[in-house]
Parts: C-alpha cells; sequence; structure tokens
DNA sequence: TGATTAAGTCAATAATGCTGACCTAAATAC
DNA sequence: GTATTTAGGTCAGCATTATTGACTTAATCA
C-alpha cells in the first residue's frame, strides 16, 4: 500500500526536498537580487499575477506573513512601478492589487526559470511524473492555511474566510 | 513527450511547490521554536545525523552557507550537548561532528513529522507515487552544489571537491 | 621554512519578519 | 446616527539569519 515507507528511502525524499527548493528558488533570486528585490518581492509578484484584484489581506493570508512584514516590499513593488493598487469600487476600503506592464515581464521573467526547471525535470522523469509529482505535492500542502482555491473565490466576493484552527504559530525566516 | 507542459499547469506546479515545502518545514518548526531553535540548527542536526564524523567544512559545503553563518547555532547546539565536535585522529585541524545521544533522540523527533506528512502524501496520492515523485525531485535538485552522494564520499578520505561552477550567488535568507 | 588548509572568532551590515502601538477611512451593527 | 468593526497603513523596537571582511590559531604539506 504504502510506497517508500522505510525510514532510509523517506530520508532520501527529506533531503531530496530540500536540496530540490534550493534549486527551485535559486533561479528567480539570482535575477531578483540585481534589482535589489527579494524572495518575498517574488511571491507578492507571482501572486498578484495570478489573482489581478487580489487585496492586501488576502494576500496577507496566502503569504502567512504579518501586515508589517509585507507593507515594506509592497510598497517598494508599488513605487518601482511593478504593481499597482487602486480602491475597490464597491469597498473604498479594499485596496485591488495588480501587475503593471513591466511587472508582468518581470514576474514572467522570474516564473520562467521555475518553469523551465521543473518542465525539463519532469521530461526527464518520464511520462506521467508531472502529473504524479504534483498529486502528491497537493497532498503535502492540504494543510496550507490559504489554498489557491481559496484564492480564486475571494476576487469576487469578500467571502468568509475558513476558521482559523487555533493561533498560528510564530514563524521565522530561513 | 512532456507532461504538464502547458504554463497554467507549470504555474499550479510552481504554487503547490510552495505551500508544500512551507507544509514541510513547519513540523519541525513547532517543535525547534520550543528549544528557542531554527531550520539552521534542524539542517545541521539532520546531515550530521545522515553522516556521522562529517568535518565542518563538508557541513559547510552541503548547507552553502558561510562559516560565520553556521558558527552560531552550531556551536550552540554542541553547548546544547546534542553535537559532539571531535578532532580527526588522522588531520589534527579537522574537527569531526556526531550527534549525541540526546542529539539522535530530537533528530528522530523533527524528521519523524516530515516523514510522517511524506509517507502520508505518497499513501494517498496511490501507489508508485512516492518513487515517481523522488525521481522527479532528484531532477530538480541535481545542480545543487553539494549532492548527498559527494557528501559520503568524505566521510573516509578528503575528495578533491568537485569544481566550483563559477561563483556562487549571494543567498539572503527566506 | 613557508604556504596552505581547517577551524574559530570579531565586527559591521543587511534582509526578513515579529510584536505592539497607533492612525485613518469606510462599512456595518445596533 | 452613533458605535463598533474592518481594511489598510505606519512607526518603533527587537530577534534571527546570513552576508563580507579581517584576523588568529593550529596543523599539514611542499
Amino acid at each position: 500500500m504504502v510506497d517508500l515507507k522505510d525510514e532510509a528511502a523517506l530520508r532520501a525524499a527529506i533531503e531530496t526536498f530540500y536540496f530540490a527548493y534550493r534549486e527551485f528558488t535559486g533561479g528567480p533570486d539570482r535575477i531578483l537580487a540585481q534589482r535589489g528585490l527579494g524572495r518575498v518581492h517574488h511571491r507578492i509578484l507571482y501572486f498578484v499575477g495570478q489573482q489581478p484584484d487580489l487585496s492586501v489581506k488576502t494576500l496577507l493570508q496566502v503569504l502567512a506573513i504579518t501586515k508589517q512584514a509585507l507593507h515594506a516590499p509592497l510598497r517598494q513593488l508599488i513605487e518601482m512601478g511593478l504593481i499597482v493598487s487602486a480602491g475597490d469600487t464597491n469597498d473604498g476600503r479594499v485596496r485591488r492589487l495588480r501587475l503593471s506592464g513591466e511587472g508582468v515581464r518581470l514576474e514572467a521573467r522570474l516564473t520562467a526559470t521555475q518553469m523551465t526547471l521543473l518542465a525539463g525535470a519532469f521530461a526527464r522523469a518520464g511520462s506521467g511524473s508531472g502529473e504524479r509529482w504534483l498529486a502528491v505535492m497537493k497532498e503535502i500542502g492540504a494543510g496550507a492555511v490559504a489554498s489557491p482555491a481559496m484564492l480564486s473565490a475571494e476576487s469576487r466576493s469578500a467571502s468568509p474566510a475558513a476558521p482559523r484552527r487555533g493561533k498560528a504559530p510564530p514563524r521565522r525566516g530561513g
């Protein structure tokens, strides 16, 4: 039933996960560093690109950081003209975030390096590996505070936010 | 030939990778936080556990951080009695790192949460997913500076270190 | 002997993210 | 129509993680 159940194989999986994630983030990191930006900026660009008219609140929930932590990098992106912030037409309190033309270009460039890496790995690992890999990854990430699905729901109505399970543990950088 | 080649699917993969990694590190992070330790401590404990008698230099290569960055957390682990540092019998300059009994116990506890998470995901994603997932992850991480394989080579002889490809880009926290 | 290597250390700097305390403006509840 | 809540923004202070640079010690090696 359970494959890879022995400890050695699971340890190999843990190790590989660590190295793979490091490679995965390396490409965008290098491009961003040239502009003095970091990984948070990439995450903001990515999610705003995926879900235009995202509100600040939802972005905070997706990234699972505090608004103080989001504030500086987001403002930086707005000041650099990569993200446009506009008031919601229905609710004046809400700000809707979108990528500017230049923001779209940068985001595409960043994400392209990751897509290339993943597509290459899927190709080399053989037919059907992409689907299998994705299925496993979705299972692993199933417990995430904010899922992309929840994200899509928000863009048209202020959904009643999923019940928070207890107090979120403090999350340090790393 | 290439599965998941369309952009939308690859974007889904990117997103899932991010959320999955967050979940993956969450378990150990919570346990470590109780002792005032962080993710670096976990990585040190993990690799020293995997490869007893690891030298400081090799550990630095595997973690891809500077010795100044390693210094504080490593010393902390030694002072807490979780890691034992002993001089190499052949080369007096080299320090060999090992987990203490308590170190083994903590490391096992940390890694157990990740093994449980992975084993569960593999099981739910169906037979054979673990192998497929691992194959893809190895492809993604293939470019990593230090592979576990290189690691194993070091414990018996100072291997002539793989040729470094260019200058490593500065890596910021995140 | 002199150069290199492994390890350890100090100092300064930067990025990231946290808590806590405020503030404004807009929407909603009573 | 006032009171509360919500969304967003901001300041201050702090902790963690990691960087570069400079320097020391001890041991190995040419």
